[in-house]
DNA sequence: TGAATGACTTCGG
DNA sequence: CCCGAAGCCATTC
């Protein structure tokens, strides 16, 4: 591999950083990295954080607190257990007072 | 090289 | 917010 592997750890340096018990969304992360419009490629790397560990995936959901890559994580509740734990209210896959809970890095950074 | 894919986003209805 | 369609960009085959 190592074709952007740049790309992906700059997702994770971000990802590690999301503050306990917040979300944000994959645009937010994509528009820090300057990488706006490659939100689906946040995802992707994502989905190489899988490997990496420490990444909390689970704290970075779709724009509307939608719970979009539950289905990649092992089990079916799995994120939403995480969330939940962490006082995430999640409620049919998607995120309660998202806009209270969302973390915006172009802003808290 | 080109076509298909995807853990997204935005716009119009 | 739901539905349909188009745009975006890196990765894979």
């Amino acid at each position: 591999m190592k074709t952007s592997d740049g790309f992906f750890t700059q997702v994770h340096e971000v990802a590690k950083l999301i503050p306990y018990g917040r979300v944000t969304s994959y645009g937010a992360i994509a528009r820090y990295l300057g990488a706006a419009g490659s939100a689906r490629m946040v995802g992707w790397a994502m989905n190489a954080s899988s490997k990496d560990g420490d990444v909390p995936a689970h704290r970075v959901v779709n724009r509307i607190g939608l719970l979009s890559g539950k289905h990649h994580f092992d089990g079916t509740n799995l994120m939403q257990q995480l969330l939940e734990s962490e006082g995430v209210k999640v409620k049919e896959h998607k995120v309660q007072s998202f806009e209270s809970l969302f973390w915006d890095p172009t802003k808290e950074l």
